[in-house]
DNA sequence: ATGGCTTGAGTGTCAAGA
């Protein structure tokens, strides 16, 4: 089973990537963020005919997330539940046995910011949940953008970035709680390329120069860390025409030993 | 240099992203 994230940044805008991307590579999941759309605006057929089922939480001009699968998902949630949010940032679906949790994490904007203490907040009601997920569902998989780079080597410039949004100790902290719950990081069960990264400013020519962070992370409960063959990031669509900022993060499960 | 691009909204120019 392969399962992947990204945030694409307007669907509307990126959805010959998306599909071009889906003939590529053929994950049996795919969760977005940053639809930016309501349903209205969502091309459900067009995924359709590409052979992908969308579940879709949409939201006009902001957030927006999706799970796009092969097989019809099971048991959706959508929002935190719990949390009062007018924010699109969750769904959730049961697909091939994997409980599959997608999230838009809060941006922050600034340290100390409103912004800010709603991204910590947001944060501490989803790990609330996702512990109580885990009670019900062992095999948890959280995809998306997490808005946190949870270590220096996950930085183009730590010194820069020290104690700055997607990097401060608070953020990481948060990140480090889903750890604790039991999830593994699935790309640094890996070998990987120095100076990985899943995002990449618009600006200064930021991607020619790798100037990026890791932010987009694939994190599996412990009992699905050890299904994991692989996790990487796959750069291809970054260097598009008119990309999104993000690049797709992949990882691939081994079926479950029989019971 | 609190900038630089990109998107959506809406038709002038701003909010928001990260």
């Amino acid at each position: 089973m392969k399962i992947a994230t990204w945030n694409v940044n307007s669907l509307k805008v990126r959805l010959p990537h998306v599909l071009d991307w889906l003939a590529a590579v053929q994950p049996d999941a795919l969760c977005l963020q940053e639809t930016k759309t309501e349903d209205g605006g969502f091309p459900f057929a067009a995924l359709e005919a590409a052979g992908y089922r969308a579940l879709h939480n949409g939201q006009k001009t902001y957030n927006g997330v999706a799970i796009l699968a092969r097989d019809g998902p099971a048991d959706v949630v959508r929002d935190l539940p719990g949390f009062a949010d007018t924010q699109k940032r969750i769904i959730a679906a049961t697909l091939g046995g994997v409980r599959l949790v997608c999230a838009y994490m809060p941006n922050g904007q600034a340290v100390g910011s409103d912004k800010y203490e709603y991204k910590l907040r947001w944060l501490a009601a989803l790990a609330d949940w996702l512990k109580a997920e885990l009670q019900r569902h062992p095999h948890v998989a959280l995809l998306g953008d997490f808005n946190i780079a949870p270590e220096d080597r996950d930085v183009h410039d730590p010194v820069a970035w020290q104690g700055q949004i997607l990097c401060s100790e608070p953020e990481r902290a948060a990140f480090r709680r889903l750890t604790d719950l039991g999830f593994v990081d699935a790309f640094r069960q890996f070998e990987q390329p120095e100076k990985s990264f899943s995002w990449w400013d618009y600006r200064m020519m930021a991607f020619r120069r790798n100037q990026g962070l890791r932010i987009d992370h694939i994190l599996l409960s412990s009992a699905l860390a050890g299904r994991c063959s692989a996790c990487t990031i796959d750069k291809t669509p970054r260097k598009l025409e008119r990309p999104s900022d993000h690049a797709p993060v992949v990882a691939d499960l081994a079926d479950p030993d029989p019971a």
